[in-house]
DNA sequence: GGTCCGGGCCTA
DNA sequence: AGGCCCGGACCC
């Protein structure tokens, strides 16, 4: 028989199938990972195919070496996962299989966790001279029985134990066991009722096979519980489940409402595990001890079979999109693990991306509405403060008059507030303090960002270049502002203002891995007091303190040179206003903008999210950018900038002809520099793409094959779709 | 990605 | 002739 073998070299000539022979003393099967001789080393592979006979001149197979693991490690399902990845989004075989599998099975250091038992081994405690420490340890050992060999040395030092072991009056017991990620949360088991429409939504997921579902709730209406339900639906029918967050929001709280539904059923797989706990985690999953993964983006390759149902929590969040190395939608490939296991996918959100509700709008997918607050409390008021006017009034200050009065009052009724600070893209917009006017490219109507280097603007879609100005083109006003403010000044201007507790957290302060929740736990004992932030206060954190949010420069991200840049703003604002009112007190949020009349905050303080998406698509449509176009970036990175230019121009090249046939489908194409022309020590060209929506199907395989056909040696050429971020 | 191979060029 | 560096081909 002869196995189809990917092998495990990174590198893109190599990406593709070896078939090697299965000698008659092994046992090969579809997933299993082995050993062969490649050239004249030896390197692991995966069998992704067992086959009778191959094309390769047969003389020339080599045998498998040996087979890595007793089980194969990828299951049938994965594999075919594996492979629609790679056609879809333009992979290598080998960096796709990777996503499924722990780092330790990768790295083969894999050591099993072994915890020691000691217990005592005589039937009575020998007189000891002199060794008063000896006789404890046994007393406290023949009280105890048997005891964790680390909890024994918080009692005793190791050379008592040393002792009595070699005197062999204790035994040892060795036993394997799992890094159980620990939850430092534990909340009180509540009942949960569901009222009627979160019910409505329980019923009709859970009844169904497979189909895409959006649940669309306002914030702090419930969408948890419904997952929670769905979830046990799935489990008593003997499926599994995968629940997908943004990596910001799988917060101690959210673990800990899991872990008391679901108990140990529940893994969960993050950033923050140690290798050791996420390589457990998954075995726990691969061997079905446990039924739910609950994790980040890559937690959709859980060694999970018969799934149930698989929940992406506000999938409006762009770290669904993986922007390095194996670059891919998580939304298709969820969608793709549903229709394998014919079951239901459900998108959270409240506030859906436009292409998921645009998605609806035609039909693909089922809407499911919960318009109530599980609290029943209103949403916090949104009251919107033009910047603009401030000046005039002689506020020359960050904060308007607005926040700072209910700063005040916030305070001396003893509650807290929240302060947001919008950071996304430091080096971004330019702006006129005066009227307001931000430049946009001609072409694209995304604002052009300011690069030092040559002293110019730039649409980074299009690469069109403007000269800069020092005169505001529109008022003539010299009063020009550069990018953003940070959260460090915003902390210094409030600490001369009030005189109460203030806690930043941004990414500056959490860069180890605590600080982040003791940080939330030490704000969330302390009233008054202010937390000021970036995006990490706006997701699923409940204080329900809080009774004010003022958001300081929502603009920021409005500006950013991105098609999405208004969406985001629309729902960051609309996140971080569900942060205010929590409990049974009312919320207010006070939004600082230079912008008042613009839709994405006329709409986002009316949490008029169809009003809103109206215009929005309306905008796309008219501009030609997603969901009406499929938008690639081909990238060429490369440390020879030469060989990446020359690349680039073949690549190019071949594209234009492509498009000599399809000329109505191409609305744009463009090679150029990336807006980063360098990142350590690599030069790096894109080629920008868009095509109309309808023949995309048909032109992305055939880029595909002329990114296959050009490849040259020491040059990468990757192909994002949808790219979220132009760097 | 690693390895081998061959061509080009330097050196004594 | 011998040594060494580099780019390209190939790996089943």
């Amino acid at each position: 028989m002869i196995a189809e073998v990917i092998v495990d070299v990174m590198s893109s000539t190599t990406d593709k199938i070896f078939d090697y022979s299965i000698p008659n003393n092994l046992v090969v099967e579809k997933g299993h990972r082995v050993v062969v001789e490649f050239g004249n080393r030896k390197v692991e592979g995966f069998v992704i195919n067992i086959k009778e006979t191959s094309t390769y001149d047969l003389d020339k197979l080599k045998d498998i070496i040996s087979v890595r693991d007793s089980q194969p490690l990828l299951s049938e399902n994965m594999l075919r996962l594996c492979f629609f990845m790679k056609k879809t989004f333009y992979l290598r075989q080998i960096d796709v299989i990777k996503l499924c599998l722990p780092p330790l099975i990768i790295n083969g250091k894999v050591k099993d966790k072994i915890v020691e038992y000691i217990s005592i081994n005589v039937d009575d405690i020998p007189c000891i001279k002199r060794a008063n420490k000896q006789v404890e340890l046994l007393l406290y050992l023949k009280e105890n029985g048997e005891v964790r060999k680390d909890q024994l040395l918080n009692k005793f030092s190791s050379t008592v134990l040393k002792t009595v072991l070699e005197k062999n009056f204790v035994k040892i017991r060795k036993v394997k066991e799992n890094r159980l990620p620990k939850s430092s949360f534990t909340l009180e088991k509540k009942q949960i009722t569901l009222n009627d429409q979160q019910q409505k939504a329980v019923d009709s997921i859970s009844n169904s096979r497979y189909a895409t579902y959006l649940l669309h709730g306002v914030t702090g209406s419930g969408k948890t519980e419904v997952y929670i339900e769905c979830i046990k639906k799935a489990l008593s029918r003997n499926k599994t489940a995968i629940m997908l967050v943004p990596e910001i929001s799988l917060t101690p709280q959210m673990f800990a409402r899991f872990r008391n539904a679901f108990g140990d059923t529940v893994a969960i797989l993050h950033s923050n595990l140690s290798q050791g706990e996420k390589f457990d985690e998954w075995n726990r999953l691969k061997n079905k001890e446990a039924k739910i993964a609950i994790g980040a983006r890559s937690c959709i390759f859980a060694p999970l079979e018969d799934i149930g149902i698989i929940i992406i929590d506000e999938e409006h969040d762009g770290s669904y999109y993986s922007e390095s190395n194996p670059r891919f939608h998580t939304h298709e490939v969820a969608k793709y693990l549903a229709f394998l296991n014919d079951c239901p996918l459900v998108l959270g959100s409240a506030t859906p991306s436009i292409e998921s509700f645009y998605l609806v709008k035609k039909g693909e997918y089922r809407l499911l509405t919960l318009t109530d607050r599980a609290n029943a409390k209103q949403l916090p008021n949104i009251e919107i403060v033009d910047m603009l006017l401030e000046p005039r009034k002689g506020n020359m200050n960050i904060f308007s008059y607005r926040l700072i009065a209910e700063l005040e009052n916030c305070i001396n009724n003893n509650n807290q507030a929240m302060i947001f600070i919008n950071r996304r893209g430091f080096s971004s917009f330019i702006m006129c303090t005066n009227c307001g006017y931000v430049p946009k490219c001609q072409d694209c109507d995304v604002s052009l960002v300011y690069h030092k280097e040559d002293d110019l603007l730039k649409c980074h879609y299009c690469s069109r270049r403007y000269k800069k100005f020092t005169k505001c083109p529109k008022c003539g006003s010299t009063s020009i502002r550069y990018g953003a403010v940070g959260t460090q000044r915003i902390v210094d201007e409030l600490k001369k203002l009030f005189n109460v507790p203030i806690f930043r957290l941004d990414n500056d302060v959490t860069r180890n891995k605590n600080s982040f929740g003791e940080i939330l736990e030490k704000f969330n004992k302390t009233s008054p007091a202010i937390l000021v932030g970036t995006q990490m206060i706006a997701k699923g954190h409940d204080f329900n303190k809080v009774t004010l949010v003022g958001i300081v420069d929502a603009d920021v991200s409005l500006h950013f040179s991105d098609y999405r840049a208004i969406e985001r703003t629309f729902q960051l604002i609309t996140q971080v206003a569900g942060r205010a009112g929590r409990s049974d007190k009312e919320g207010k949020v006070v939004l600082q903008t230079y912008f008042p009349r613009h839709f994405a905050y006329r709409y986002a303080s009316t949490y008029d999210y169809n009003a809103f998406y109206k215009r929005e698509i309306n905008l796309r449509e008219v501009t030609k950018f997603p969901p009406f176009v499929s938008m690639l970036r081909v990238l060429v990175i490369s440390q020879d900038s030469s060989k990446a230019e020359l690349a680039l121009k073949k690549l190019y090249d071949e594209i234009v002809k492509l498009k000599e046939i399809y000329t109505s489908d191409f609305v744009y194409l463009y090679p150029m520099k990336c807006p980063k022309k360098r990142i350590q020590g690599n030069y790096r060209y894109q080629i920008m793409i868009r095509i109309n929506k309808k023949n995309a199907p048909i032109i992305i395989p055939k880029i595909y094959d002329i990114c296959d056909s050009n490849k040259a040696n020491k040059v990468s050429i990757f192909v994002e779709n949808e790219p979220q971020n132009l760097s």
